[in-house]
DNA sequence: GCCTGGGTTCAAAAATTATTGAAATGTGAA
DNA sequence: TTCACATTTCAATAATTTTTGAACCCAGGC
């Protein structure tokens, strides 16, 4: 369907049909897909690192967009996030104004980054907010027992602080 | 509002007035709703955690469903979610038929559950999963390189099933 | 400058998830 | 057994999140 006119080279200027997933790409998108639900990360987005990662070459947005059968928009941000993440790459093909895309060699060090970006915000936005629940409980006439159960928890978020920061401290390096 | 009709003992045959959240009840419950999202876990649930959390006497359904300004249903369901993660336990107040609730002592071992029942079962779906991924990518002529991806990603992940194996075997005391 | 391919934006639509509340289901007291 | 209250259920609704695609923008070749 859709007869070559001509000229089948790299370069044809209309739409090419893009190959649907094979069944073992179908499943270890799944597998990103239930993952990145964990971490609160889209659908979408588990899917495009599912494809780069299954692909030996760097992929192209128009390839991307095909394959998974998205729109520009979802592929826009979903490569937008990824990228913000550190979790892919970019390399200038030959010959190639588009730009083809791959996950960063370590994935142990995008999920890192993954995981900093979703917890320190929480963790560091925690800290003087339960300070002040602390001095509130602490002049309105709190039972000690609570008042020691607020503590804890203070201590329990500052020991968290801690480790993330001890273990991620932002890289930035290619 | 509401006129003190005689009786205004413990047993009030009709609905009483329920205090709104003083503002570090407001606050705490805040920060709890913050860290349940992250776990994927619903508002109202965190909500009901954190008012029981802040009280010195276990509280009844009537007064958590006043107090949070939330339905039947929700109250319902959240307390369901909260003991089947045994967060919560139930006292027999002396001469109630209703239930009271109060968090169980260690929020630690509280988190450990959470933390199991969100993820274990992601990890132990995945170890068959990754295995045919592996199978399928290997009979069909996926590069090498791709190969290792996957091997290292099934490394990773039967790994994090031990490790929170290890780390949570099923508790289930009172 | 002007066109064109490649990509981004963002408001609207679709999909998903959480909440509500009326009806149903216990359950213990009498 | 029956009553009356306490809680659960679940279909309908509301709120939130994700996806879409048309309009827009920009860089590079002509």
């Amino acid at each position: 369907m859709k007869p070559p006119s001509g000229k089948v080279s790299k370069k044809s200027a209309t739409k090419v049909a893009h190959s649907p997933l094979a069944p073992h790409e179908r499943e270890l998108a799944e597998y990103f897909v239930q993952m990145a639900s964990i971490l609160g990360i889209q659908r979408s987005v588990a899917e495009i690192y599912a494809l780069l990662y299954l692909s030996a070459k760097p992929i192209d947005f128009d390839t991307i967009q095909g394959r998974l059968m998205m729109s520009k928009g979802s592929v826009s941000q979903g490569l937008r996030f990824l990228r913000s993440q550190g979790m892919i790459l970019s390399t200038k093909l030959a010959g190639s104004r588009r730009e083809h895309w791959r996950p960063t060699p370590s994935l142990a060090v995008s999920l890192v980054n993954l995981l900093r970006s979703q917890f320190l915000p929480s963790l560091e936005k925690s800290k003087p907010l339960l300070q002040a629940v602390l001095q509130a409980s602490r002049s309105s006439g709190v039972s000690s027992e609570v008042i020691e159960r607020i503590t804890r928890l203070q201590q329990w978020n500052s020991r968290a602080l801690e480790l993330s920061e001890l273990l991620l401290p932002p890289p930035k390096a290619d």
